[in-house]
DNA sequence: CTGCCTATGTCCAGAAACTAGACACTTTGC
DNA sequence: GCAAAGTGTCTAGTTTCTGGACATAGGCAG
């Protein structure tokens, strides 16, 4: 078993993750305030401090959390559907754009091109590009060896054109999940056949 | 949100009840040792005895969550079926003969009539009168909001026919959970037709 | 520009919780 | 009937959280 201090500790950053996680979609990440942290986890400011530092921080900590737990649930309903070409990118597809409808966070990470409006992370996500990029490699690992009959070309060609369209579609979304995942799919299906 | 100390205290306790239960499970009771427990648990042995005081009070405490979440589990049984009779009876008997089957502790404390071979809890639980007694007052309370059209005596002879048939095919089977299950529901239903 | 207000981040004394070792007492097995 | 092992208590010491004080920076009203 893992040690009683660890669990303790874990339990702690994510109770602060939690509450942190609640005003943001509450109320924006700039009126957040280091003691409303702290006392929504029921807990005293300086525990906040010398178990984050800064508030830059526990920024950062929020949205690495929002990010990987996204990256976990791609390979996840990846691993669910094995095989299936288009129905693995359908599933991914839809999985991210009804993942991001309800969770304005990871939203705002995945879309973070410019400014914006909303000033949310801004420089501490240093736009969107690390968190692609990653999503782009688990994509490009995982159909390598799912569908070895596509050459290298047109699967990377694929992969990038189905991450720029979900982006996309998650920025100016013009049906509802299900039919837009099907459409990108279908496309990704030409693209490796073509 | 809860105080935090209070869900890192939980935390401490359900790790000891857990570390208890792995061991009761791979040893029998008697041979479980407090430094065993606290070492499962990654706590000092102190910790075991600020928190729970005798060794007793840990074996009471594990019983005690074991029927708890037993009982947990017979109400969710029970409102999943809504309103069918023999359904429900059939569902209830069938979930508390799956979980007795691959849960010794609990079937332990639901055949604790004499001493029994194994001295597992024994003076600890006062026998299974008192879950037995709760399980029954819970059906008794459920049935009489979700059949009126029984009434109160038929009602009371048929659950408690249920309880024991229930209890007896648990110490000695003769056939599959299900079949068993199914058996007693018609049982059920032919007494409060009667 | 000045002064006020609010928020960040640091420091520190004290309280609370866990650790580790010693000890008295009881039970168990040879 | 003695040694070993286990229970339960006590205590000194460490780690972690608390709460209040403080220096500093940024915004904003007059």
């Amino acid at each position: 078993m893992t040690r009683y201090r660890e669990s303790v500790r874990s339990l702690l950053r994510e109770r602060l993750l939690d509450a942190a996680y609640e005003l943001v979609t509450a109320e924006g990440w700039n009126r957040v305030r280091i003691t409303h942290i702290a006392a929504k986890a029921g807990v005293s400011r300086q525990t906040v401090y010398t178990e984050y530092g800064t508030r830059d921080a526990i920024g950062q900590a929020l949205v690495l959390r929002e990010v990987e737990r996204f990256l976990l649930g791609i390979q996840e309903t990846l691993d669910a559907t094995d095989g299936d070409l288009e129905g693995s990118i359908e599933a991914g597809v839809q999985f991210t754009l009804e993942l991001a409808a309800d969770n304005p966070l990871l939203k705002s990470v995945l879309t973070s091109s410019r400014g914006g409006d909303d000033d949310l992370m801004d420089h501490l996500t240093t736009r969107s590009e690390p968190l692609l990029d990653t999503a782009t490699g688990m994509l490009d690992a995982y159909t390598a060896q799912a569908w070895p009959q596509v050459d290298n070309v047109s699967r990377s060609l694929a992969i990038e054109t189905v991450v720029r369209l979900t982006v996309s579609h998650l920025v100016q979304p013009v049906a509802a999940a299900e039919e837009t995942a099907r459409r990108i799919a279908v496309i990704a299906g030409r693209i490796t056949r073509g």
